[in-house]
RNA sequence: GCCCCCGUAGCUCAGUGGACAGAGCAGGAGCCUUCUAAGCUCUUGGUCGGAGGUUCGAAUCCUUCCGGGGGCGCCA
């Protein structure tokens, strides 16, 4: 029997297990068949094969193909095609397994029994979107940091982005079985706070009529003279003749920031377990506490009336300054504190999506946790590509500084939390997207979100529907699917099939997008399976086994739709 | 100058070692008196930027060149 709440890509590495389940099983049998030959004295002993069982791109060649032969061959002195037979000849038996075939080169081709996909829709219908899901917890303990972004303005689009590919990654992961958590830091201290509370106080200084001159290199974005105006509104002159005030105006518009960040990301279906906000780190010393830790090991060398660390010991271009010579700390010098202290919470593996503006920033940041005595492989940068806003093809100027900027917030709105979030994750994160805000309302198929919610909206529509008429479904024990023999019915199966191995893959391989691609082939089999079988007929076997394929079916659909964090209507 | 990403059908993009390179949109031809046509079928369309190389096998790996974007601060 096998454990269908296992991902297979975790079964595939569980050498131990003798259960049944694709592809592993055929991997087994492979290695199984090798042995035996060498055994037989047909080949020698291989070792360190790196053959592979995965599906076959075309149908015809069958559910599971391997390149076995191909890899081996040289090391088994044989001609492909004459190793791909020796490996059939030696195959132990296989459960659901109903045919083998050597095609091509020397690939060998497996087809599995009709059984197999009952097997595969009974665990489908029976157990829910989280039927394919990793047992909770069996994995990695992972944190993954996303968005984080400073708390002086709203999230533009490139926030966006990093938010929904973090989102995404994240609900990917603890599918799979990894217990993740979810953290935004953001820069409540330094010099851009600076920046952001003296522009709001110049302007709440001259709406008092007071003469107040803006900072050089303040915030210009209408965003800052909405917020002033709100700071006016909310205290009046309260602060005129305070002493402290730039320290409340501060506060005011950290909280003021936080509040629409925090609103933003709700919109966008973004949560986050952990707020961590730079200043604690500097209140509990925790910022000098790692430069201390990084001098103690070495890295750390005084020049110029500056502390430096050398990150060029682990491969970076230049060392860079932690203590500026006027004594002010550089932004490194809190995030080498920060990452420290996310290793000291016992995460195995730490994740961060940073847009493609900060890629140059990896190597220092690895160099800090090898520095610190942990290993850089365990932190992970994810980098996503920028943004362009069009409106019906022309550009929309992105600047922060000029006063065209659209939030994220607007586009949402606009838009629609679906329809934004679907385009955010649907491409692969080293593209660069140009988002364009008229597709993206236009509700045709230039918008494939609403091909996949549509699949999931007929599903409803066919069950209430069949309700409508008086049908009954019978337990699924009573239930004859071997009826289910139509080529698209054939086609949802090996769909349905699908859904652990894809999802785990996008989340190992930090590529959300996979999720999007899968869910739109899996649509496209229901929708054929729709246009070319009835469900409700005369046949009332046909009608019984149709109504449990639509509710392993929605299973999927809503398991895709849930991962990428898209609604699932019931009616469109 | 150095580093990173991209270059695949008219357009927007999948596909990172396998079997004749895929999808959507756009173009052409069809499918609703029966469960949602936001759907389905057929069809036109590609020297995978160029050139070398590695491999039994390259869109995928390596070298180099050409285009586009981003980054190289005691700014964050």
């Amino acid at each position: 029997m096998y454990r269908s709440h296992e991902c297979p890509m975790l079964r595939r590495y569980d050498h131990a297990s003798s259960m049944t389940a694709f592809p592993d099983a055929i991997e087994h049998a492979v290695l199984a068949a090798l042995g035996a030959a060498s055994e037989a004295g047909a080949i020698p002993t291989l070792s360190d094969l790196a053959f592979v069982v995965e599906r076959p791109r075309d149908r015809v060649h069958g559910d599971w193909a391997t390149n076995a032969a191909l890899v081996a061959a040289k090391a088994a002195g044989m001609a492909p095609r004459d190793l791909a037979t020796l490996i059939v000849e030696h195959l132990p038996e296989v459960d659901y397994l109903a045919a083998t075939e050597i095609a091509g080169p020397g690939f060998i081709n497996f087809t599995l029994t009709p059984e197999w996909f009952l097997e595969v829709l009974r665990i489908a219908a029976t157990g829910g979107p989280d039927h394919a899901r990793g047992e909770p917890g069996s994995r990695e303990k992972i944190q993954i940091e996303f968005v984080s972004s400073n708390p002086n303005g709203p999230l533009h689009i490139g926030h966006g982005r990093g938010g929904v590919i973090g989102d995404v990654i994240a609900r990917a992961l603890d599918y799979s079985g990894h217990s993740v958590s979810r953290e935004y830091y953001y820069n409540d201290a330094g010099v851009q706070m600076d920046l952001f509370a003296a522009s709001l106080e110049a302007l709440y200084l001259q709406a008092h009529g007071r003469d107040a001159e803006f900072p050089e290199d303040g915030y210009h974005g209408d965003y800052i003279k909405d917020w002033a105006a709100e700071l006016v509104a909310d205290l009046g002159d309260e602060l005129l003749d305070v002493k402290d005030r730039r320290d409340q105006i501060r506060r005011w518009g950290l909280q003021r920031a936080m509040g629409d960040i925090e609103e933003t990301l709700e919109i966008a279906r973004i949560p986050f377990d952990v707020w961590f906000s730079e200043t604690t780190l500097h209140e509990s010393n925790a910022v000098d506490r790692s430069i201390e830790v990084l001098r103690k090991r070495g890295y750390v060398f005084e020049e110029e009336g500056a502390v430096w660390f050398r990150t060029t010991d682990f491969g970076d271009e230049k060392d860079r300054v932690l203590v500026k010579s006027d004594g002010e700390y550089t932004y490194i010098a809190p995030d080498v504190a920060y990452h420290r202290d996310k290793f000291e919470r016992g995460f195995d593996r730490v994740i961060n999506i940073w847009g493609a503006d900060h890629h140059g920033y990896i190597p220092r940041m690895k160099a800090a946790v090898e520095a610190l005595g942990y290993d850089p492989d365990r932190l992970e940068i994810v980098i996503n590509q920028m943004v362009n806003v069009n409106r019906a093809g022309e550009p929309v100027r992105m600047s922060m500084r000029s006063g065209e900027f659209i939030s994220f917030r607007e586009v949402l709105d606009e838009v629609g939390t679906d329809a934004t979030r679907y385009i955010l994750a649907a491409f692969s994160p080293d593209t660069t997207i140009n988002f364009d805000l008229e597709a993206a309302k236009s509700q045709s198929m230039d918008n494939p979100v609403y091909y996949l919610q549509y699949a999931h909206a007929r599903m409803c529509s066919l069950e209430r529907f069949a309700r409508e008429q008086g049908i009954e479904r019978s337990s699924i024990e009573e239930v004859d699917l071997t009826v289910l023999d139509h080529p698209a019915e054939a086609a949802v199966l090996r769909q349905i099939d699908r859904l652990g191995e894809e999802i785990f893959e996008a989340a190992a391989r930090r590529a959300p997008h996979r999720i999007a691609t899968y869910g739109t082939e899996f649509a496209t089999a229901f929708h054929r399976f729709y246009t070319d079988c009835r469900v409700v007929t005369d046949d009332p076997a046909v009608t019984q086994a149709r109504l449990w394929l639509i509710e392993a079916s929605k299973s999927v659909i809503v398991a895709i739709l849930t991962t990428l964090g898209l609604s699932a209507p019931e009616s469109m």
